[in-house]
DNA sequence: TTTTGAGTTGTTCGA
DNA sequence: GTCGAACAACTCAAA
């Protein structure tokens, strides 16, 4: 029988909230006593970066806040999460252990490993879904095979019925009459030491009520413009739900329940929008059924490819000194706020693999340390997507022109000039390619080329052939083998 | 088993 | 300036 007076643990983990949240639900329907705990634990080859970090600091204290108002006191521990949750299991005398499901493949051994040892040790374990609309092996095809193309995958899980959001009878909370000992938030050291973070704060407030803020306003309105407008870096149109997503403060089904009820669900801007959650399921999808994708390409002709790496790009790149202006934007803006437009991500992730031939992963690992919604499925699945090395790959000869692309997706400059103030006095007609302004007008703008901005780091015409020819070698061999 | 239709996000060239 | 075709062939999903 088991034992009600002795508590439960809640374990978070990336489900940074009360509501919709399915092993707070189990906790409470339990009528245990409930400890809210959260472990810092950084082993693996994939810890949070740096930007994630920032994030999760923000994440953490609303969230103890939030429980704050329940009565709850968040537990926070840093090291082995198995070890940790041993030591509160005999601080509090717990006889359950509640949590949400992770996904990517070292969370999935550590946590099915923690889950026979606590069944071992005659403890209640039970985990749940919070994070998807659909887990990765709910979905098959009809030879019961893993999708591996988007479409059919997204139309095969839009045939279920829409996942409800979990109720939470939060009313009912049982508090047990001691707590844990818990670190300070501060001395999990999550937040940098040097100070580069100062944008951050301009640009987000990283609480689950300012993303519920955030899904209202466009689920409501923005939605609308949302088709025509979400490709256009100078317009705040798109979600901007990532990082809220990524840490469950904010969880899918709260997504298609906001836009039910606003009754955008059947739009063309929220088909196009709901249809982007599609693709972090997908994500998510296909990292389960091939886990060696953060590291390899899934195409395995591609695990001989001639990437040219090549520190000195690679470096100019991730500082914003490539020469190409939208890129540039891109970069900085990544580097500042913690956060890249979709349409600028492709761009200047085109460059890095084609123009630059540098390795995908390369790129994978710099977003992965400074993008605050960095997510292992959706990044891996992106920079696979890129490099045409991934499923429902884009094909080889798809080379983003960063002019081009530039002037139709920020045609007055806006974008550019804000994150490239050293261009800003240049007029539109050269300001995505001021090399081929004449001298006398850079010298009016202030601009020397080589010194306040660098020239294009490769030509847009010799790096885009270049890639062809590199990925044409690349099939040629594959067709030999 | 074989066949058939289709596939996120683009660029360039020539009419 | 605008429009359609070519870029290449391959893999996936379903009938």
């Amino acid at each position: 029988m088991p034992d009600t007076d002795a508590p439960c643990l809640l374990w978070f983990r990336q489900d940074l909230r009360l509501e919709d949240n399915p092993a707070l639900a189990a906790a409470i329907a339990s009528e245990r006593p409930v400890v809210p705990v959260y472990i810092w634990d950084e082993a693996g080859d994939w810890s949070p970066g740096g930007a994630s970090r920032w994030w999760l600091h923000h994440a953490l204290e609303d969230l103890a806040k939030s429980l704050a108002g329940h009565g709850l006191r968040l537990a926070l521990r840093t090291g082995d999460s198995a070890e940790e949750l041993k030591r509160l299991i005999a601080e509090t005398g717990a006889g359950a252990v509640y949590w949400n499901r992770c996904y990517e493949p070292a969370a999935i051994a550590r946590d099915k490993a923690i889950k026979q040892a606590l069944k071992d040790a005659g403890l209640e374990a039970e985990s749940f879904n919070a994070s998807l609309l659909f887990e990765p092996w709910e979905i098959q095809n009809k030879s019961g095979k893993p999708f591996q193309v988007f479409t059919p995958y997204w139309k095969r899980c839009r045939e279920f019925p829409t996942p409800a959001v979990a109720k939470v009878p939060l009313g009912k909370l049982a508090v047990p009459a001691t707590w844990p000992d818990s670190e300070a938030l501060e001395e999990l050291g999550l937040l940098p030491e040097i100070k580069w973070d100062a944008g951050f704060y301009e640009a987000w407030t990283p609480t689950r009520r300012a993303g519920l803020q955030r899904l209202t306003a466009f689920a409501k309105e923005a939605v609308s413009a949302y088709g025509s407008q979400r490709d256009r870096p100078d317009v705040d149109g798109t979600s901007r739900l990532s990082p809220y997503l990524h840490f469950g403060q904010i969880g899918p089904r709260e997504v298609f329940a906001a836009f039910r009820e606003k009754g955008s669900d059947d739009s063309v801007g929220g088909r196009k929008y709901l249809a982007e959650i599609g693709w972090r399921e997908f994500s998510y999808h296909l990292l389960y059924h091939f886990p060696e994708t953060p590291e390899r390409a899934l195409r395995e002709q591609f695990a001989d490819f001639p990437w040219r790496k090549n520190r000195r790009h690679l470096q100019a790149w991730q500082r914003g000194q490539t020469g190409y202006p939208i890129v540039d934007a891109g970069m900085r803006q990544l580097w500042a706020t913690g956060w890249m437009h979709n349409r600028v991500r492709m761009i200047a992730a085109s460059l890095l693999v084609k123009h630059l031939l540098q390795p995908w992963q390369a790129g994978a690992e710099w977003f992965w340390d400074t993008l605050v919604d960095a997510d292992l499925a959706s990044n891996t699945q992106g920079w696979q997507w890129t490099a045409g090395c991934g499923a429902d790959a884009a094909p080889y000869f798809r080379v983003f022109n960063p002019i081009t692309q530039g002037e139709k997706f920020d045609p007055e400059g806006e974008y550019v000039r804000q994150w490239v103030p050293e261009l800003k006095r240049l007029p539109d007609k050269y300001l995505h390619k001021p090399w081929e302004a004449p001298e006398n007008l850079l010298a009016a703008c202030g601009v020397e080329l080589g010194d306040s901005y660098p020239e294009p780091i490769v030509g847009h015409f010799e790096g885009r052939s270049r890639a062809l020819a590199a990925f044409e070698e690349l099939k040629k061999q594959s067709g030999k083998s």
